[in-house]
DNA sequence: GATGAAATGTTATAATATATCATTTTCTGA
DNA sequence: TCAGAAAATGATATATTATAACATTTCATC
């Protein structure tokens, strides 16, 4: 069994230095800006390997000392979900970082409901199945919502 | 192909009252009270095969001359999801009756985006990739949301 | 440095959802 | 059949999530 979950403890540092090394490229080959507040944004979303609820993202911003509204947030996360750097969580009204923005891809998220991790799987086999699916049914696929919530592996057994 | 959502022009009252008979069964089989409030909720949902939002049930019922809050409403909603007479919709924030409430199942939603219709398929090849992915990561599954935007049949051929 | 486009600030409000306590309805068991 | 308990609904208030509209600032380009 392959965890797709970090291991707890590991240096999470890195996977926030990687993933900011990752939206600049990806903002670069756009051309697009990556501000100061998108970067906050970008940053605090990626302090936890958890999703993050714009309010929240909005708290924390203010406990920074920045005076913000709402639409700052909401513009800010609208601008890194376009760009595939942040994937909204359908439900948990909620923003994950994508640690693969460079490529598009059918996500997956599993949501563990006991520590409140995520973890965005690209699985093909899901993807082909829900491909095969709406083909069966002559259905033209746009985007796609897959949520799995449970238990991660640590939680379960621990 | 076989298409999933009924023909336009279907005799849509056989639907509604069909779900209506499955749900007494249902609420009949686990000593739950299909009450005046949750029958018309119900009934409301199933008046298109659209998701149906909160405050529009809270609209309509108001329409209809009853004087009802959104806790009315909700809870009616909490009741009809609970017992699986009706599935929310996550990524609409809104909620759709179910046509086969009687046997347990992972449901997957075709949502179109042009017409605004939805339909339930349960889908064993997308039940079964998603548990494999699952069993492969370590991960017990509690619920499932696999909800799927684009073009019905109608909408892109028509 | 002037200009226009993009981003952010500001204010207000819309849309979705729940907490809490009061009242009514229904069920259960003397 | 009626008292008491449980379930459902009513009523009020408020929390949470999200957007509309217009003002101001920042930034790239000339
Ligand atoms: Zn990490
Ligand atoms: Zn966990
Ligand atoms: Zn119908
Ligand atoms: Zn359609």
């Amino acid at each position: 069994m392959s965890d797709l979950f970090p291991k707890k403890g590991h240096d999470h540092d890195r996977c926030v230095h990687s993933a900011l090394a990752q939206a600049e490229k990806v903002c670069d080959a756009e051309n697009a800006r990556f501000t100061d507040m998108r970067r906050k944004v970008f940053t605090l979303i990626w302090q936890s390997h958890k999703a993050v609820t714009a309010y929240e993202l909005l708290d924390a911003l203010t406990a920074e000392g920045q005076r913000v509204q709402p639409p700052t947030v909401y513009r800010a996360l609208e601008f890194l979900t376009e760009l595939g750097l942040v994937h909204r969580i359908e439900s948990l009204n909620a923003y994950f970082g994508c640690d693969r923005p460079d490529c598009e891809h059918l996500g997956q998220y599993f949501i563990c409901t006991d520590c409140g991790r995520v973890a965005e799987a690209v699985n093909e086999e899901m993807s082909n199945a829900v491909r095969k699916a709406a083909m069966g049914v002559g259905f033209t696929i746009q985007a796609t919502t897959v949520e799995i919530k449970g238990l991660c592996h640590d939680c379960a057994t621990h």
